[in-house]
DNA sequence: CGTAAATGTTTTTTT
DNA sequence: AACATTTACG
């Protein structure tokens, strides 16, 4: 393309915008709030607004922070700015918060007391260690499960509260417990050079907060800052950003910070998001501009008036006027199956069919509440030789064999590094047991000094059979020898190919001999490939490993999401945020799975509510509910209720053939033909649903019971779930127990 | 110390 | 039903 007059460039970039658009798009300067609809073409206007700022002079490309909320989205983005630029985005960082964070850190952490090569743990690295702590702290795992207890640590940190913060608002025992934990895991991350997910956030804030000259030096540098998904910040987000935007006292910045985002797309509260916000956005900036867009480009209106009618269930939801020129379109089909095969075999045969009609597969997604529910719909495509894909679930990084290979790595760059040690150390079986290793981590412990020191002394260790000591040895010897090489800056590629030989983890694969192990050296292989990638890719600085390691750290998936290639997509509701398909079916619409039934008793539905308003939107043309009357669970089978979101679909909207008319309430039908002698009462859950096959499981208030193992108590509270709350009198103790399950009986 | 059996727990959603 | 973790045994 030959050089343009920048007049004509920019004319071609507004051209094809409409008002509201063109109005975000140019906005001078200072606070900007885009209130974008679902399918009103927010990112449309987020890379238009990068190219207006590089094409009209405000800001070079190294002047502008633009974060995204997922690495997919932030890729995107880049891409498309790329086009609309027609050159490189070098020097832009255009990242997920959490990249962004990692990358002031790699400069910034020593002022913490951290190394540049500190390790990021993903969650369950961060789990093990909490458990570490609960065990150091002699606490019950069955009592208090480490996955809860992270869950508040991790929610305090989002909060910007530290163990000791936490420590002074603590209200019962298991807070107790956490502030406990949370002290001890605050104390080892730090020990062990490691941040969590939620600390490269908060440490970034800290270091801003701590260290003006700091903040002042990136608050320069980002003289535009672009925020997408607004609406799912946390409040260490929220912090963050107005330590980049609101400047010191000397030195006032040009808050340029523009966040889009859409008050009925939160679906991120379980994990800390505060919509807030966005609510009080006008109140932080009381000299924003703010911009709504409200025209949909993607969806009939069938569809966006099912989707409005669903969310204004929500009480306190902004307003929304979304409308489209798109025309009325189908009505959305409501379907009830009998169970999920049933289910599946509908939707199967339904993709079939409109693929036989000439729709292209690509163009078919279908979404769930919770990854479990893929597994009968994949046997069924497998089965009917239809090509699909699988979006999220089990990740690439998080395989045990991929995870083994990088906490090697991890150790080689951060010798503290506890958590990674003891993964690899007996992994493949080289004879160091858990009484082996707990004698080299005490001792570690003990005289101060990092595991790597430890194990290398194994010599000094007190307590270690001559055996172990020599297979630690030999270990040590492995890895030191690896070490070195990474002081003479091996390429990571190399590097993680001779620690597959060297270690012996290739070998023990092989020598198993199994489908599976098979599988596990492709992945490795396939590991090694994009370490090779990397490598290609890396400037030639000399910390090619760090960056390798933190930079993987926070990468999902390794294989990316096709458009091209004639699949059938399958994801959960929350993954499929962002992204549009001329078809679109939503399985599963019960309650107890979606809304889900933790949602109904956290009473967190109204996010529930929008996360169907996501789901809803995500349909260009074509959108279909199915429900199963039946569903398994824990092997068990158990009757369900359509869910309430269905019922709030407006009748003249739906197309509601073979199921109960009415939907939610009217399921009588459905009931009636199982041959079940009593109506059920009303359930608030899938699980209470269940529950009602189960007689025994009729508990009380007030009941006197015996459990296998507590003995005698009496019912101090029946909950949602099936749940029983009952007081022993063995020990005085009050549990929380799964009627169903838990061996009780009524006296 | 390692393997195999037994026991108990689990399912939201994700950077 | 599937999985992880704990326990028993060789």
């Amino acid at each position: 393309m030959p050089a343009q007059p920048a007049t004509d460039r920019i004319a071609q970039l507004l051209a094809g915008l409409n008002p509201p658009q063109r109005e975000a798009v140019t906005h001078p300067s200072g606070p900007l709030l885009v209130l974008a609809g679902a399918g009103s073409g927010k990112t449309r206007v987020l890379t238009h607004r990068v190219a207006y700022l590089v094409h009209t002079g405000g800001a070079r490309t190294g002047e502008i922070l633009a974060i995204t909320f997922t690495n997919k989205a932030a890729q995107e983005m880049r891409e498309r700015v790329e086009l609309l630029l027609g050159h490189s985005t070098r020097g832009m960082w255009v990242m997920t918060f959490h990249s962004a964070c990692a990358r002031i850190l790699r400069s910034e952490a020593p002022r913490l007391g951290y190394t540049r090569q500190f390790t990021i743990y993903d969650q369950a690295d961060a789990r093990r260690l909490v458990k570490r702590c609960l065990d150091e702290l002699g606490v019950d795992p069955k009592r208090f499960a480490p996955a809860a207890i992270h869950h508040q640590i991790s929610d305090a940190k989002n909060k910007l509260r530290d163990a000791a913060a936490y420590r002074e608002l603590v209200g019962s025992y298991f807070e107790q417990t956490v502030a406990d934990a949370f002290e001890l895991y605050e104390r080892d991350l730090h020990r062990m050079n490691a941040m969590d997910f939620d600390d490269l956030l908060v440490r970034t804030v800290n270091v801003l907060e701590l260290f003006p000259e700091v903040r002042a030096r990136y608050g320069a540098a980002f003289r535009h800052v672009l925020v997408d998904e607004y609406q799912d910040t946390n409040h260490a987000q929220y912090r963050l950003l107005q330590l980049l935007v609101v400047g010191t006292p000397g030195r006032p910045s040009p808050r340029n910070l523009m966040t889009v985002g859409d008050d009925g797309q939160a679906i991120y509260g379980f994990r800390g998001a505060d919509i807030r916000n966005i609510l009080h956005f006008q109140e932080d900036f009381p000299d924003a501009t703010v911009v709504r867009l409200e025209q949909n480009y993607r969806s009939t209106q069938t569809i966006l008036s099912a989707a409005n009618a669903v969310l204004a269930h929500n009480r306190g939801q902004m307003a929304k006027h979304l409308w489209t020129e798109l025309g009325e379109g189908d009505a959305i089909r409501v379907r009830e199956l009998d169970d999920e095969y049933a289910e599946a075999r509908y939707v199967v045969g339904e993709i079939e069919r409109m693929v036989d009609e000439g729709t292209g597969r690509s163009e078919i997604a279908v979404f769930y509440r919770t990854n479990a529910q893929s597994r009968v719909l994949e046997d069924t495509l497998v089965r009917r030789e239809i090509g699909y894909q699988v979006i999220g679930g089990t990740k690439f990084y998080e395989r045990a064999e991929i995870k083994d290979a990088m906490a090697y790595l991890t150790v080689l760059a951060n010798p503290q590094d506890v958590v990674s040690f003891t993964r690899i150390v007996n992994s493949p079986k080289r004879g160091i047991g858990q009484t082996s290793l707990s004698r080299v981590l005490a001792h570690a412990d003990t005289m101060g000094i990092p595991v790597w020191e430890a194990a290398a002394g194994a010599a000094g260790v007190p307590g270690l059979g001559t055996a172990a000591v020599r297979a630690l040895e030999r270990f040590m010897a492995t890895m030191t020898s690896l070490r070195e090489r990474v002081r003479q800056s091996v390429p990571v590629g190399d590097l993680l190919d001779a620690v597959l030989d060297e270690s012996g983890y290739r070998d023990w694969l092989e020598a198993e001999r199994t489908i599976e192990a098979q599988g596990r050296l492709e992945n490795l292989e396939q590991l090694v490939e994009a370490a090779r990638e990397f490598d290609a890719g890396a400037e030639a600085d000399q910390d090619t490993l760090d960056v390798f390691l933190q930079q993987t750290a926070l990468v999902a998936e390794a294989d990316d999401r096709r458009d091209d290639e004639g699949l059938v997509t399958l994801m959960t509701l929350h993954n499929a945020k962002g992204l549009e398909y001329p078809v679109v079916f939503i399985i599963g619409a019960e309650e107890g799975v979606f809304p889900h039934s933790r949602s109904i008793d956290e009473g967190s539905l109204e996010e529930e509510r929008r996360l169907c308003y996501v789901g809803i939107t995500r349909a260009m043309r074509d959108l279909t509910f199915t429900y199963a009357r039946r569903r398994n669970i824990f092997g068990a089978a158990g009757y369900t209720l359509p869910s309430r979101f269905l019922a709030e679909l407006p009748p003249d909207l739906v197309d509601r053939e073979g199921a109960s008319v009415g939907g939610f309430g009217a399921g009588g039908a459905a009931w009636g033909t199982t041959g079940t002698a009593t109506r059920p009462r009303a359930v608030t859950s899938w699980a209470a649903a269940q529950a009602r096959d189960a007689p025994s499981a009729d508990f009380r208030l007030g009941d006197d019971v015996v459990h296998a193992a507590f003995g005698d108590g009496v019912v101090t509270g029946v909950e949602p779930g099936g749940i029983v709350v009952v007081r022993f009198a063995g020990d005085g103790s009050e549990r929380k127990l799964m009627a169903e399950y838990a061996p009780i009986t009524k006296r």
